[in-house]
DNA sequence: CCGTATCCCGAATGATACTG
DNA sequence: CAGTATCATTCGGGATACGG
């Protein structure tokens, strides 16, 4: 059950497109030019996988051109707190990190 | 650099082992015994990369037979703390999280 | 006892082409 | 525009066997 939401945490592009979607909501074409590498097969299969476990909603619009865009439920938004988290564990203890990293490597 | 520290969150041992040696040291037939399912294999193999990480210490003795013991550092435990908030998380909303998947299933 | 070395398979991801 | 389909590839990780 912890193993669910660590392999969405965990994943490759999950955070990124939360963290991406925190604030504001987005279309399909903004979360590909903002998220940098990701594909748009990835993309859908991130967002359906959000969406399916309520972190995301999306709203599609009978227009055409098509518009589809996608926000952040509450759910999503503590989700966001999780990875703020991690975030600033990450940047303050990056450099100790490194330091043992350089430090093994050299043996 | 928040992918360092999400690749070896989201990893399917290092959490666990790092939860596991939380508290007292363990030698290595100890945690293979205590964590259901890793191979001796992914057990050398994350304990390196956590040793690397500077999250735990190996320390060998020079007897016969072999003896290791692993424990966490400081920064280990700082970081079990960033695994109890996401156990937490996950814990409290899971339910949420299971009912919005059975909706998404039932479409 | 505590690993390392190989082989291997399935799942995850990328690239590319096509469509309502 | 916002996807889906398909193919090719990479890679994590299991099984097994061997070694200091």
């Amino acid at each position: 059950m912890i193993r669910d939401v660590l392999d969405r945490v965990g994943d490759k592009w999950s955070l990124l497109v939360v963290a991406t979607l925190d604030g504001d909501t987005m279309r399909f074409s903004e979360l590909l030019r903002h998220i940098p590498g990701i594909s748009q097969r990835m993309l859908t299969l991130t967002l359906r996988q959000l969406e399916r476990d309520g972190l995301v909603t999306r709203t599609a619009f009978a227009e055409v051109p098509p518009r589809v865009e996608y926000a952040l439920t509450a759910l999503g938004r503590t989700f966001v707190d999780i990875a703020h988290t991690i975030a600033r564990w990450a940047i303050t203890n990056h450099p100790t990190i490194e330091e043992s990293r350089a430090a093994y490597d050299a043996r």
